[in-house]
DNA sequence: TCGATAACTTGACTCATATCAAGGTATCTC
DNA sequence: GAGATACCTTGATATGAGTCAAGTTATCGA
């Protein structure tokens, strides 16, 4: 065996190896619920590199699949070309989320990961991985609902695509946000995007005006600030009722 | 053990057990690659009960999470229930094709599946299905690749919801109502619709108005032939031209 | 710190698709 | 096989979001 103790360096100065086990997302994450023994089983296969700087990609559409990650901290946008070149976001990843698994089907990745910000991801290599979850049931269990919880959210995203309007689809993104941050034991209330206006337009299907317009009508309702990426929500309970209903929406004028 | 032998009628009076080796969508469905062996092992947690009457459920949302299931033959529909009430149908699903993949994650459907058509369909118990993968490295495998070729899917979709026009969706529509016949040993060109325009302009997330228009569009440039629910397509190529492009699209006036 | 560049906002106008309406056609039931 | 019902088509009109345009505010690199 090759494996190189990864170090990472606190801001202190002090440095400690970094592992599944210390990693305070380890709930949120892949090893959620496994036992100490199968938790430094799968820290032995992880391999975690140096940060993605902003705009660096974790892999691309059409490179050949190898690893699913997952974000350690950071954010990334996973996006795919349409026929006629432009991009579709289909997810934005935050620490404690899972990317790739796009991958498996074809054995090549069917979107490309791009980091947002400054990010640093654990590479987890596929084949070692199913090797593991033969072995390790509830690693396996773990690895299912994983990936049924992305079919999952796809499908929210589609029925928000489908039958909803920009209003809608916008408060539906900043609970997801909220929701996503609270999980992480961050802030509910306030946090900063870290996409572009143009991002969020991508991924909603919507443009970048009609963001704007959106985010302006959010604002003059009292529900939430806005400063360029900084979000306050002052009123969850609105926001979730503009994201759930027209019928609602249109009866407050 | 309680197994109880599945017999199927055949129209000329015959009656055979029907199993995974003898099954002639094997190579579509979940058995592909197995060895003999595993293919008889997979065969015995099978259940095989007596077809789904069209409008009859598979499953329902929020129903407990116990079984995947396989179609035999006919066609369903799966959606979920937005918050204000609508019905969004996130699929349809042919002989060969895998559901119940949402429930995974939270051990409940997040969706409902209902019969189309007359339908027989095999219902596959997900813990027996668990314990089996661990000691099978190839249907493991397998049941991933699946699991990632519905998250691919919901993505193509997602785009499609995205970044298209009523034409561009339809004419994708149809072009994989085709490829999957094709898969079968079926007809490309000519086939019988199972869903009513309301499902389609549902899933495809337009009214049944303007399925109704776009399909008259197709109908006058010659590229497709409807009569009801039969469809013929004359001109495969253009009908990709027209799901692949809006610049094209527009030069042809 | 300045200048350049990218990101964001706001307004005026257009357009694709939704909505409303009415009539036609298939399908089911008794 | 007649009537009822669901499904489908076509036309007229309305509207939410897109497009085009112009100006403002952030962010980044030298």
């Amino acid at each position: 065996m090759t494996e190189v103790i990864k170090l990472a360096a606190t801001q202190c100065g002090h440095t400690f190896k970094m592992n599944c086990s210390n990693c305070r997302l380890n709930s949120l994450c892949l090893p959620l619920s496994l036992d100490p023994r199968s938790m430094s089983a799968l820290d032995s296969i992880v391999e975690r590199g140096k940060p993605l700087q902003k705009g660096q990609y974790a892999y691309r559409e059409n490179q050949s699949f190898n690893s699913i990650f997952a974000v350690r901290s950071g954010a990334l946008k996973v996006f795919s070309s349409t026929s006629d070149g432009r991009e579709q976001i289909t997810g934005f990843y935050f620490p404690g989320e899972i990317l790739g698994l796009d991958g498996i089907n074809n054995n090549r990745y069917e979107s490309s990961a791009k980091a947002l910000e400054t990010s640093a991801i654990c590479e987890i290599p596929f084949d070692r991985l199913g090797d593991l979850s033969a072995q390790v049931p509830s690693l396996q269990m773990q690895f299912f609902k994983l990936m049924s919880r992305e079919i999952s959210s796809d499908q929210q995203l589609i029925t928000l695509l489908s039958k909803h309007t920009a209003d809608e689809r916008l408060a539906t993104f900043l609970l997801s946000i909220s929701a996503r941050n609270a999980r992480r034991g961050l802030s509910a209330m306030r946090f900063r995007l870290p996409m572009s206006r143009l991002d969020i337009g991508n991924y909603l299907g919507l443009t970048v005006e009609t963001v704007s317009r959106s985010i302006g009508r959010l604002q003059k309702q009292q529900i939430i600030a806005v400063s360029t990426k900084d979000i306050h929500i002052f009123d969850l309970t609105a926001l979730e009722t503009v994201a759930h209903s027209k019928l609602l929406e249109s009866k407050e004028g």
